[in-house]
RNA sequence: GCGGGUGUAGCUCAGUUUGGUUAGAGCGCCGGCCUGUCACGCCGGAGGUCGCGGGUUCGAACCCCGUCACUCGCGCCA
């Protein structure tokens, strides 16, 4: 029978030497020497180099194919003279004399080239996605992702876990994002939602005595895209764990994430379990986050002490109104031009902040224009705070407490990046632990849930019903890798009382919890394990080890930052008889009125 | 919803600061030459609504106003 191919474009070597093979692929350039002419042949496996002698009828045939078009290749495998060889392909000793050659699907001329190292904008790219994954790296980040997911289940059954799939079209989630929904035929006026997460369905695995579950699971959320969020979908490891407190989640997850980078990433610095464990309270005090980015060695510090009733009216009178004073140290600026400290301020005036000042340390004590209206004491407190040495300098935000720790979140990572401290190939991991259970709503005045609402508080009903609401922590933990939130978890909830309570708390009386979570209540209610879980994100894990600084460089189609999809088409309009059929009728907001 | 950036040939970009003859380069494309290239080389050619609309001006890629698209961020994303 015949076949469109005998090997693969990566599979020969000298030892073939004589064979006569047939290889398909991709024409993946075309060198014409006029009596001579080389096609690099291109499959998904590799490149193989084919010499087409000067034979006229081949020859003539050969000219005329377009790159990227798909041929078949019939020859000869043959040593390539000394010289000729191509140390840079793995085939490079060999190249195919060509007898015969078949054009199985000739290509116009492309959008853009598969070929070489240009940049191509992500519209263009996404409408000819087919194309744009023919390109090497698009390619490679594909294949990784496949591996990566292949790795994961892997290790999730060898720690225990089942892969279950849970529904698609399920009912609206009553917190979070924004649903996508689905019209329901049979019930006119009713909606599907697609799952946000299937949070409640793992849960009630638990509840079925499954002990462990698992799933790559789709999650569909119909909020804006970000550069590391996706827009629509994306794909979560999802687990759930029966009679397991945090430290047990901790120590089963640990060695499946660690494994999967060191598999992945063989040369980076990697943390090596247990990972570090940083209060939510801690990493918002010293790093401005609550996603820290561990390879910036950078701490923030408060040095409001030290401006207390001090001559720098400025900020002692921004500490007098409550506020505070934030210190971030920059090691080594005292060496830095003056315009290095202009640039910085240029760039906190941009971001909207008063500006950024400065101390500078040196062997004669102290530089820039906060020190003059400091005494000296003052400015030793600081630098003994800060730990800072002759030759460093040190910023300062100052203001009210939310701001002044976002802001100088920001500035930690500005100055590292300026002074260049970002470690290198590195992934650093920790655990943010002990997220608040509630926060003031500052509109309402009123006590909303920080996370989510099936937390497990600390201190349980004792708590809920002694403690200050704002004082108390659920066990509620996130995964952050290099600054970008991996995953979130915790210990769920599985009492129904201390449910009831903690909604009762955030504002929502008992009847309507009843109405609003009944069945997980409900199923709570007929012997529930204590459980917990994570879902770390697939699309970030292999983001960070692809090292692309876009999520959607490792789907394979994704929507644009509009959500649509230029290739297919969607979303789209749907034909009057589909929506009559769903018992729905569009009307669209009228084009706002132009100003004249 | 808001803010920043970008928009010039099929693609990547220069030209815009300081308005001035026919808007350039590289890649790609088309034609020709070339027997050892692998980013092949050489010669020639085609290809432009300077995102779109309006304004200022003797004259606009360039200045002004509006608008659209893409992108990054904010809001949002428990």
């Amino acid at each position: 029978m015949q076949r469109y191919r005998t090997h693969t474009c990566a599979a020969l070597r000298a030892s073939d030497n004589h064979l006569t093979v047939k290889l398909a692929g991709w024409v993946h350039s075309k060198r014409d020497h006029g009596g001579l002419l080389f096609i690099d042949l291109r499959d998904h496996f590799g490149l193989t180099q084919i010499v087409i002698p000067a034979q006229a009828s081949l020859l003539s045939l050969a000219e005329k194919i377009r790159v990227e078009s798909v041929i078949s290749v019939t020859g000869k495998v043959v040593l390539r003279d000394t010289g000729t060889v191509n140390l840079k392909l793995p085939t490079g000793e060999i190249e195919i004399q060509a007898e015969h050659i078949e054009i199985l699907s000739s290509a116009n001329v492309l959008p853009f080239q598969v070929n070489g190292n240009e940049n191509y904008p992500e519209d263009l790219r996404l409408a000819y996605r087919y194309i744009d994954l023919r390109r090497e790296q698009n390619h490679n980040n594909i294949i990784l992702r496949s591996k990566v997911i292949a790795s994961l289940r892997q290790r999730m059954m060898e720690q225990g876990f089942m892969e279950f799939q849970t529904p698609i079209l399920t009912a609206s989630s009553p917190e979070g994002a924004r649903d996508f929904l689905v019209p329901a035929r049979l019930h006119p006026g009713k909606f599907y939602a697609l799952p946000q997460a299937p949070q409640q369905f793992k849960q009630l695995a638990m509840v079925a005595g499954f002990d462990r579950y698992f799933q790559i699971a789709p999650c569909f959320r119909d909020e804006a895209a970000r550069a590391d969020r996706s827009p629509g979908e994306f794909y979560q490891l999802d687990f759930e764990m029966s009679f397991v407190t945090q430290e047990d989640v901790f120590e089963t997850i640990e060695p499946v994430i660690e494994g999967i980078f060191k598999e992945f990433a063989p040369n980076y610095a990697i943390s090596p379990a247990p990972f570090e464990r940083i209060s939510y309270a801690q990493s918002m005090e010293q790093y401005g986050s609550d996603k820290p980015d561990l390879r910036n060695p950078l701490k923030i510090s408060n040095v409001s002490k030290a401006f207390e009733n001090s001559e720098f009216g400025l900020f002692s009178k921004i500490i007098e109104d409550g506020g505070e004073v934030k210190a971030i140290p920059a090691p080594g600026a005292g060496q830095k031009p003056r315009s290095f400290f202009d640039k910085l301020n240029n760039w906190a005036r941009d971001e909207k902040a008063g500006g950024l000042g400065y101390i500078i340390f040196d062997a004669s004590g102290t530089k820039g224009p906060i020190a003059k209206n400091l005494n000296a004491e003052r400015c030793e407190m600081i630098k003994s705070a800060c730990h800072l040495k002759d030759g460093d300098a040190v910023f300062f935000v100052a203001g009210k407490k939310p701001e002044v720790v976002k802001f100088s979140g920001s500035v930690r990572t500005k100055i590292a990046s300026e002074l260049n401290l970002i470690e290198e190939n590195a992934y650093r991991f920790c655990w943010i632990i002990d997220f608040p259970m509630y926060e003031l709503n500052e509109e309402t005045g009123r006590i909303d849930f920080s996370h989510n609402p099936f937390s497990m508080p600390q201190g349980g009903l004792d708590a809920l019903n002694n403690q200050n609401p704002l004082e108390i922590n659920a066990y509620q933990y996130d995964i952050v890798c290099n600054g970008i939130e991996l995953s979130s978890g915790a210990i769920r909830n599985h009492k129904p009382d201390v449910m009831i309570k903690a909604f009762e708390i955030a504002g929502y009386p008992k009847e309507e919890v009843e109405k609003r979570f009944g069945g997980m209540l409900k199923a709570f209610s007929y012997g529930a394990p204590p459980h917990g879980g994570a879902a770390p994100g697939i699309d970030r894990m292999v983001m960070l080890l692809a090292n692309e600084p876009n999520i959607r460089e490792v789907i394979l189609f994704p929507l644009n930052q509009q959500g649509e999809d230029l290739m297919m088409n969607a979303p789209s309009n749907v034909p009057p008889e589909r929506l009559k059929e769903l018992s729905l009728s569009v009307h669209l907001p009228k084009p706002s009125i132009k100003k004249s």
